[in-house]
DNA sequence: CTGCATCCCCCATGATACTG
DNA sequence: CAGTATCATGGGGGATGCAG
């Protein structure tokens, strides 16, 4: 894959980082687009907490509500209480959390690849 | 051919998403594609360890080198120690590495737009 | 069931000193 | 200058218990 790479030194090139770091700190962790995928891989079923914890291996129920919890408050997921007894409660993307779905995909598709070219070392 | 399956079993999602776990295991820290990006700056300079310390603002030269011995081992960069007095060591993306340029703008784009977003609250 | 508080342990990271 | 080894430490994250 050819990448076109800039000529001369861009002046807004190492400022425009600081993006990064913010897209990283939010998302860098080991969890919240593996989240995000999985609820996008469902998206006609409520995703009930109960659901993602067990699907989500190797996550404590600690993390997995810790990690809902930022993506909530960054609008990505919505947090909606079911009047059940008892009490359950079921995530979902917004609109702009879908905005991740294509990232998340590229990650996802560069991990695959990846693994092959490490076992032809 | 695709086969039906009962219930609720997903199709090829869930299993798939181990892939996304492999991306974010090597490159979910908070530096990894910061350095990547880094690199890319600036492709006609050499990259110097010291400068690179220097201009990822709040990295610790510990650090520095674990990272971009960790991007080493997974071909992501090369290391070249030059015949100076003293040595130094430059670094740069390999043609793999810069497949990574591409997942690492984009979500430098994320993260300036989720700064709008976010301010908006 | 969900999610928070508490306790606690361990690992990642910083600081420092040292080698090549 | 680049990198490693050693030591100290703060906080991330697990386990458990409890409240709603």
């Amino acid at each position: 894959m050819h990448i076109k790479r800039p000529e001369k030194t861009s002046p807004e090139c190492i400022p425009n980082l600081l993006a990064l770091r913010d897209s990283l700190e939010l998302l860098g962790g080991k969890w919240k687009l593996l989240i995000v995928l999985h609820i996008s891989c469902r998206p006609k079923e409520l995703q009930h907490f109960k659901k993602l914890e067990k699907e989500i291996t190797g996550i404590s129920a600690k993390m997995l509500a810790k990690e809902l919890k930022t993506l909530e408050e960054n609008k990505i997921v919505t947090r909606t209480i079911q009047n059940t007894r008892p009490v359950t409660v079921t995530y979902a993307l917004t609109a702009y959390g879908e905005s991740l779905i294509p990232i998340a995909r590229d990650l996802q598709q560069w991990g695959l690849n990846h693994r092959k070219i490490i076992k032809e070392k």
